[in-house]
DNA sequence: TAAAATAGTTCGAAAGACCTAACAATTGGA
DNA sequence: TCCAATTGTTAGGTCTTTCGAACTATTTTA
């Protein structure tokens, strides 16, 4: 039940890596956790142990739904930290990556919430509190730029696809499937236990994960709905 | 010149007690930060060992001239990440300050500064800005306070005591000090190199250092200066 | 298909932080 | 002043995380 913070950024890892479908293995996690291959083994045996993740000799880790339940309030703390730091206060994205990584283990329930309520609530007010930002980003590349991602959108917000922040595989297939810059998407529903959220893109509905959403970064039109 | 993350804590916690004149007795330290005795000295001795510190046996622990500069970094930074997420974010001050430990540590110089003026531009803008607030602490005692600690007062800005977060030894000489609420201070100069703060109180110029500065809290003013 | 490259595993060992228990020094009343 | 309480120290041990190096299994490729 009580893993440690290091353990816990292993799983985060492993998630994170089957969110980009991914093989999430040993050297993979090795190479993005900066350790050797032997401490992943031992990571593993862990998480195995506490039931997080099954896995035979040789074969792939895979997530136990427990696994996935925890790698998920992980993630979603991660990425409200990261955005934070990122995108409000300004700081650079792998210093704030980093920042969140130490933060997230700390969080409880009740403050996340919080967090969340006040990114969302920077978020919508951006709109018209444009002073804040360009005061705040002044330094920054591009102090107009109010897009964000997809997956901060609320339901029924709805705008234009600017940019994807993916690479390779992932990067292709949301280009492949529609997601190119000047598309028009709109967040029809969040489903977070499920991990999915529902949109439409250019009218037509379409499901994606989490890290899909995160990548697709667009700049909110007005509201409907 | 390398500390790890806990052995920083040490340090912190030798500097908090000695700017409330308490001495930074190895009982005092354990029980702060809830160790045994025994954690304290090998923490005490790496620290003498690496020349933050200075200590014979049996006698009182003394901060260095490097240790003091270390040790008021890791403080100011902690301060900052505390008020963010205490009073702009909302979380409870005892989880807040727990979460600033777990962040203070890597938080470059480079992001610090940003969220300094982050904080900074916060305050100053909050008193246009009140429907953030109201939104943002719905739900808090008292949503229409915005008194800060004197600390986060610029130079030329001035107030009036709304009151004391400290105890005991601390508490009363502020008051004896004239620091009761309802008194009025402006802020003349920061000198956070010697870790003073220059005030005028009741029109009397005082010094104060920086524990002092933050346990008195003032309801800001119209600016002069 | 055999050799080479890659991927995964196991085995000590080291480093760090912590603990308990026993012991030594200091301090403060009676 | 001396005994008892407090305070500081030391010794020895656990636990966790990490590593390098040697090893085994699998995959690639010539």
């Amino acid at each position: 039940m009580a893993l440690s913070e290091r353990t816990e950024d292993y799983l985060e890892e492993i998630f994170s890596l089957e969110m980009e479908s991914q093989e999430p293995s040993v050297t993979a996690l090795a190479k993005n956790l900066h350790v050797s291959k032997a401490s992943v083994v031992s990571a593993l045996k862990k998480l195995c142990g506490e039931g997080f993740l099954v896995q035979e000799k040789y074969g792939t880790p895979n997530l136990t739904e427990k696994g996935k339940e925890r790698a998920l309030k992980i993630f979603r703390r991660h990425q409200h930290l990261s955005y934070l730091l990122r995108e409000i206060i300004g700081i650079k994205p792998d210093v704030a990556s980093e920042i969140a990584c130490a933060m997230e283990h700390v969080l409880d329930p009740e403050s996340e919430k919080r967090l969340a309520a006040f990114v969302d609530f920077y978020c919508v007010s951006m709109k018209e509190e444009r002073q804040w930002v360009s005061r705040l980003q002044s330094g920054l590349d591009n102090p107009e730029d109010l897009s964000r991602p997809l997956l901060m959108l609320e339901e029924g917000e709805n705008g234009r696809v600017v940019r994807i922040t993916a690479r390779e595989l992932l990067r292709k297939r949301l280009l492949d499937s529609g997601f190119s810059p000047g598309s028009h998407v709109q967040c029809i529903n969040h489903s977070c236990e499920e991990q999915l959220i529902e949109v439409s893109l250019n009218g037509t509905p379409a499901v994606m994960n989490m890290k899909e959403a995160l990548a697709v970064w667009v700049l909110p039109e007005d509201k409907t709905g």
